[in-house]
DNA sequence: CAGACTCCCGGAAACGTTTACAGCAGGCAG
DNA sequence: CTGCCTGCTGTAAACGTTTCCGGGAGTCTG
């Protein structure tokens, strides 16, 4: 009746070895059991019970080696701090965990060789697939992203020809949007408060301003446009810089944290909130509807694009012989208190339900 | 010269051996040199050269399986869109990063059985140790956390017992410096507004609030308590409810989403915030300093209890046998506009600095 | 010049699973 | 009674890496 030493991994823990040896089986029999194909009663019985006095725990790293996949999926993203990403990260977790999956993700702070080493290291097989939504694309990150060891999904523009999975969305219609609002509303001295211009969004949202300006026939005083980054106390650092050299009617603010900045600028400076100043945001995420007055802002379908996402992946992960594929998603306005035609009152909207103009 | 078929690995991608065989050496040199250690030049040169020609890149899985690491460490919280997150996460992963590995995040959605599954199944050695913010902890999500197969450390409180790291703060000691300031500052219809008793944190400053207002000798008017739960929609639905049926003049919040919610309802309904109503949140997150006027709110030290924690998790993947130890970050409160002693002019105070008092 | 020492190399054994394959016993039909 | 089929079982070979170990060649020392 001595008992004998059973095998077991080098840290102690019980392996399928320990459960087999104690179980009086092969390992062959103990890990069809512990998957639930095959086995005798009596043997069902025997393994079960002996991985449960061991405490067995199947080793998921072993058991991707052999199977080639480990039910994982990442999201890469600069800033989970920014509300946007964290709507497009509840689109595509519901997507992703319908397929029986796991969502896990990355927060880069934005650092190009950040991401790149992501991409390079991450990606080489810990994860089935990941979807990226880089704002910096240099020729190296594209690389990157081309030779992936494992299926990548760019949420975001890129290159025309990049042969890679792409959902993106075209935020220089969505800065019209907010544009040719704003003008059919009266305000003429429209100002821009936008995030560095060699990030990709930047330089889109820089363009599509003066495209809508120039459509409207509205010369573009430089002073009305400053330049921050996509956060919330540059926006608001930004926006206090351009009201001290300008008197716009109304600003566009290239994504809502911005745009929250922008309004405390506004409303520290003793500007009230439609009626001297016209405010509107970008990403239409909850923060807009969390101020008060509630945030107009341009959707450009961030939960849609994590969606699509998605499925692009899942897709890709099941056939990576796909040819590359490009979605888009059309941006809609949301008009909020903020940008409201003012009423005759003058007083600052109760807005306590959210009307929302899709455009 | 006829070219022969180098082995590869099932998908078509190259391995170690398509390496060696190209630059006509063994794995054992292949992997040398692609580590790094060893090699003569001329070896060094050919597997380089063969590396390179074939896109090789190694499979992070097998390399796992023979090192027993992944240099992966995860975090997993209930809700990514809460701020108070964001931060503990930023200081976590600043600690991670300097040790050389890498974090992912795992938003579980609140639900127990997501957590656990999260435990029981990614911390099956896909990362190297996680730490967990759980905000409700039954027995069965006990039992997964104790025999975990790799280290975790939890931030919030656990049974006293429990033989896990464990990184605290004391909330009720939060909610009475909040009740304290607001006393100090003249008012007495403190109302408060408190996520679901049934949470760990919820039950906690529920507590903490009845015993703060008791110590003051303030009776509790039970019309002046009102719960939702952790979310800006449900704290701005619950205090308008309080709102309908009480008149506070002033208001605690349990954290800074509810207290969002609790100043867009109470601007909505016309009250001026710090004058009629003056407002405290709590985690003290970048949100509030966003609002206008700034929230005051009561510092549970995120930022440290995530860096504390990320330090013992460290720690206890450098020596397992490690007891389990248990810290504490006591609270602080930051005084700001929303709950200013009200100067003689009767205007907000556009307070473009941050006044913080820690107490 | 012989021996010891260094350096580099290749074979082979791990790491912990899953699974193809073959062997074996038992039941049933011819 | 014999042959086939069915259902389990165990052996062994993967999965792609790292690493131990022994051998061979070259160099330095005595």
């Amino acid at each position: 009746m001595g008992r004998k030493r059973l095998p077991e991994s080098a840290d102690g823990r019980p392996t399928v070895h320990t459960v087999a040896a104690r179980a009086g089986v092969s390992i062959a029999s103990a890990s069809r059991v512990l998957n639930g194909v095959g086995g005798s009663p009596e043997t069902v019985r025997k393994v079960r019970a002996a991985a449960a006095e061991v405490g067995y725990v199947p080793n998921a790293i072993a058991r991707s080696l052999q199977s080639q996949r480990t039910g994982l999926v990442a999201l890469a993203v600069e800033d989970i701090g920014n509300p946007v990403y964290v709507e497009m990260m509840r689109a595509i977790e519901s997507v992703v965990a319908a397929s029986g999956r796991q969502l896990l993700v990355h927060a880069t702070g934005g650092q190009i060789a950040n991401e790149t080493a992501l991409l390079r290291r991450l990606a080489h097989r810990y994860v089935d697939g990941m979807i990226v939504s880089p704002i910096r694309v240099t020729d190296d990150h594209l690389a990157a992203l081309v030779d992936s060891p494992v299926p990548v999904v760019v949420v975001g523009q890129l290159g025309a020809d990049a042969p890679v999975d792409n959902v993106r969305t075209d935020s220089r219609t969505g800065v019209a949007l907010a544009v040719d609002h704003l003008v059919a509303a009266g305000r003429r001295r429209i100002g821009f408060v936008n995030g560095p211009l060699d990030t990709v969004p930047g330089a889109a949202r820089d363009a599509g301003f003066r495209a809508a300006l120039a459509a409207h026939g509205i010369d573009l005083d430089e002073r009305l446009v400053e330049v921050g980054d996509f956060q919330y106390a540059a926006g608001r650092a930004a926006t206090e810089r351009l009201l001290a050299r300008a008197c716009p009617d109304a600003l566009v603010c290239a994504n809502d944290l911005i745009a929250v900045g922008a309004l405390h600028a506004l409303l520290a400076a003793g500007h009230r909130v439609p009626q001297d100043v016209a405010l509107v945001g970008m990403d239409d995420t909850e923060l807009a509807r969390m101020m008060f007055p509630q945030l107009s802002s341009v959707s450009l379908g961030s939960a849609e694009r994590g969606r699509r996402a998605a499925e692009l992946l899942l897709q890709r992960i099941a056939d990576p012989t796909l040819p590359p594929r490009r979605e888009q998603v059309a941006p809609s306005l949301a008009v909020r208190a903020s940008s409201a035609t003012v009423a005759t009152t003058g007083a600052e909207l109760p807005a306590p339900r959210t009307p929302e103009v899709t455009a």
